[in-house]
DNA sequence: CAGCAGGGGGCGC
DNA sequence: CGCCCCCTGCTGG
């Protein structure tokens, strides 16, 4: 192939070899050969056993099958965006993030998952593959949203593979699917249709369609059909078909209900309908990479304080992810250690909220986007995608203090988890405190959107005192939770530092909460200031009790729960009043009852009942609802969430008329 | 415009 | 031979 050039062939350096034919020159056979093999139509001896695609060059071929193998070891350090090729990230991290000093190599060292290749080892993985990219993708999670779009993808693959975590692998195909798998997303509602014409339109389609044959096949014996039209087309058919076949249409299929289901957290998930959601995710999965990998770049993105904002912000993270997923939870477990960036306090926390997760796995998807992402607007996306309508209805609800009653079974179960994760018998203060911690920290994680908001607020509102339950109700009800506990000096809170801990978990989340939820919740809830009117009674109780152990999460949810219920409930059936005014009162016998309301939780149901019963023992009886009352503030207390419900359902019959 | 993947080339082991 | 890097093309938003 190549020949020996005289001297004056070579230009100034020593590249005596050359081809035969073509100009090209090298400095020895080895290059010259492979350009022969690369450029003239060598023969391509390199199958990838994972798709169609066929080279000569086994740098080519390598890079090749670590698409496959691993997805995105490629971290982004300020953001959470993933590559699958250095090169990729590189080009990622000038574009966006021109101002950063070269990360980038660092970033390249970083590998984001080394469970890809793990996964990779796998035989057949194609779906393996894509868990670890999701894995890979999840750590990321903190920093800013600034390459968010582009974490998105990524997020949205992790999104993906943290729902089909539990499947466990990963898949190296979801990155390299992203893309592809939106598009295959497409083709399949076009395949479903017809092949139409549109499929048709470009090459893409054509690669969809064979994509899509190759999917149902194995990806390997796939080659053999994929006869493809220019050697380069052929590759990038193949590709494109490897990557369908390797998470097969079904992978993708479930990719997009689970970001239906979770939120649209992830950004992986680019399918027009994941991706949507996904982009939220992606910036969630961003901030949380960063928060691991860099905390430092975390802080500059979201300006927040870096160290405990990270720490924060991880939790939000982690918890967002364990509420709706397991497998995700797991997920950010095993990113955690990887990347050892544990946030500073998340630590324990973290395995915490992951543990807690696990338990609360079941509970629907309610708040996952939440926990995710740092960055609001993935909130956003991800609530409109996933929980999307339901979950912004049912935020409004809840803010409404209207909460669909399904919602709130979750909720309390995952509460209940938490509460009986939490001391059972009667804590110490400092359990309490602890419990209240972790369990605010859980539910900002797990429930997330809910909770968060609500908790936030009960803080807010604790913060800011008893001040008149109008001007409260003013703040509370239109004012987005973030502002208020940005407002809120953490020292505010009555708790202090434990409610301070809660109180940034509660920030991030309720920032993004608030901003993603708010928005849409706000309208219908804005309409009525009653929510937040019934927040600042708990908060009240929240103050009073504050200083007992407040068991914060099961209190806080009974809170939001009990807002909701208040007005639904509340007032109507014991029921609902019991929520809440086991709530309130709990946590305002609290001191008394706080490790108790965790057992009742747990039992739930009929815990209310028994709170009930519970609440009777005081002197003080409520004419509404015949609740007892030990202490006058409880009693009144109580007594203003009637009024407050009164007064919703005067405004609300109005509204109606 | 951004991202992804492949091709191609240079260089070191 | 393998690794790394750069460039380019394609695709999707």
């Amino acid at each position: 192939m190549y020949v020996f050039c005289n001297i004056s062939c070579l230009p100034s350096g020593e590249k005596p070899f050359k081809c035969d034919q073509c100009s090209y020159v090298a400095s020895n056979q080895h290059e010259v050969t492979r350009h022969a093999r690369q450029v003239h139509n060598g023969p391509k001896p390199l199958n990838c056993p994972h798709c169609d695609y066929k080279t000569a060059d086994r740098s080519n071929f390598k890079k090749h099958v670590e698409l496959h193998v691993n997805p995105r070891q490629f971290n982004c350090p300020v953001c959470d965006y993933a590559a699958s090729k250095k090169c990729n990230l590189q080009y990622h991290f000038k574009s966006k993030h021109p101002t950063c000093p070269d990360k980038t190599m660092d970033v390249s060292k970083v590998k984001l998952k080394k469970t890809k290749k793990r996964e990779a080892d796998l035989p057949g993985n194609k779906i393996t593959d894509e868990k670890t990219e999701k894995e890979q993708t999840k750590v990321k999670g903190d920093v800013s949203g600034k390459k968010n779009e582009r974490s998105v993808k990524v997020e949205k693959k992790d999104n993906v593979s943290k729902e089909k975590k539990p499947y466990s692998s990963a898949s190296t195909h979801m990155a390299t699917r992203t893309r592809k798998s939106a598009a295959e997303t497409k083709e399949v509602d076009v395949h479903t249709g017809n092949n139409s014409e549109k499929t048709f339109k470009t090459k893409k389609s054509k690669r969809k369609m064979e994509a899509e044959a190759h999917s149902l096949q194995d990806p390997v014996n796939d080659e053999e059909h994929v006869t493809k039209k220019k050697k380069k087309a052929e590759s990038k058919s193949k590709n494109s078909q490897e990557v369908p076949k390797g998470d097969s249409k079904v992978d993708e299929n479930k990719k997009q209900n689970i970001y239906m289901q979770k939120g649209t957290k992830k950004k992986t998930l680019k399918n027009k309908p994941c991706k949507k959601s996904s982009k939220p995710a992606q910036r969630e999965t961003v901030q949380r990479r960063p928060s691991q990998v860099e905390p430092a770049q975390v802080g500059p993105v979201q300006t927040e304080p870096p160290p405990p904002m990270a720490s924060v912000q991880g939790r939000p993270v982690q918890t967002e992810a364990t509420p709706p997923v397991g497998p995700a939870e797991v997920e950010f477990v095993q990113k955690g250690p990887v990347h050892m960036e544990p946030p500073l306090t998340m630590g324990p926390a973290e395995v915490e909220v992951v543990q807690k997760g696990l338990v609360e796995m079941e509970p629907p998807p309610p708040t996952e986007p939440i926990p995710k992402r740092s960055p609001r607007k993935d909130n956003k996306k991800e609530k409109s995608n996933m929980q999307g309508e339901v979950a912004q209805k049912e935020q409004v609800l809840i803010e409404v203090g209207l909460v669909p009653v399904a919602d709130r079974p979750l909720l309390k179960e995952s509460t209940g988890t938490q509460d009986l994760l939490a001391p059972s018998p009667p804590l110490p203060k400092e359990n309490v405190k602890e419990e209240e911690s972790k369990d605010q920290k859980l539910l900002t994680a797990d429930e997330g959107n809910k909770e968060a908001p609500l908790q936030k607020v009960e803080a807010e509102d604790a913060g800011k005192s008893l001040a008149g339950v109008a001007a409260v109700t003013k703040e509370s009800a239109p004012i987005s939770s973030s502002e208020k506990n940005l407002n809120l000096p953490e020292g505010e809170t009555s708790d202090g530092g434990h409610q301070a801990d809660t109180v940034l978990c509660e920030m991030e989340v309720d920032t993004e909460e608030n901003k993603t939820e708010n928005p849409s919740g706000r309208d219908p809830a804005v309409e009525d200031p009653v929510p937040p009117l019934l927040l600042p009674l708990p908060l009240e109780k929240h103050e009073a009790v504050s200083k007992t152990a407040m068991a914060s999460p099961p209190v806080t949810m009974a809170v939001n729960e009990s807002q909701e219920m208040d007005e639904d409930e509340g007032i109507h059936s014991h029921d609902g009043s019991d929520l809440s005014d086991n709530l309130s009162e709990d946590s305002d016998d609290s001191g008394l009852n706080g490790a108790r309301q965790v057992p009742q939780e747990a039992s739930r149901k009929n815990a209310k009942e028994a709170s009930a019963v519970k609440v009777t023992e005081g002197d003080f009886v409520c004419i509404f609802c015949d609740r007892s009352f030990r202490k006058e503030k409880d009693y009144s207390k109580h007594l203003n969430r009637h009024l407050v419900n009164v007064y919703f359902l005067e405004k609300a019959a109005q509204g109606q008329e």
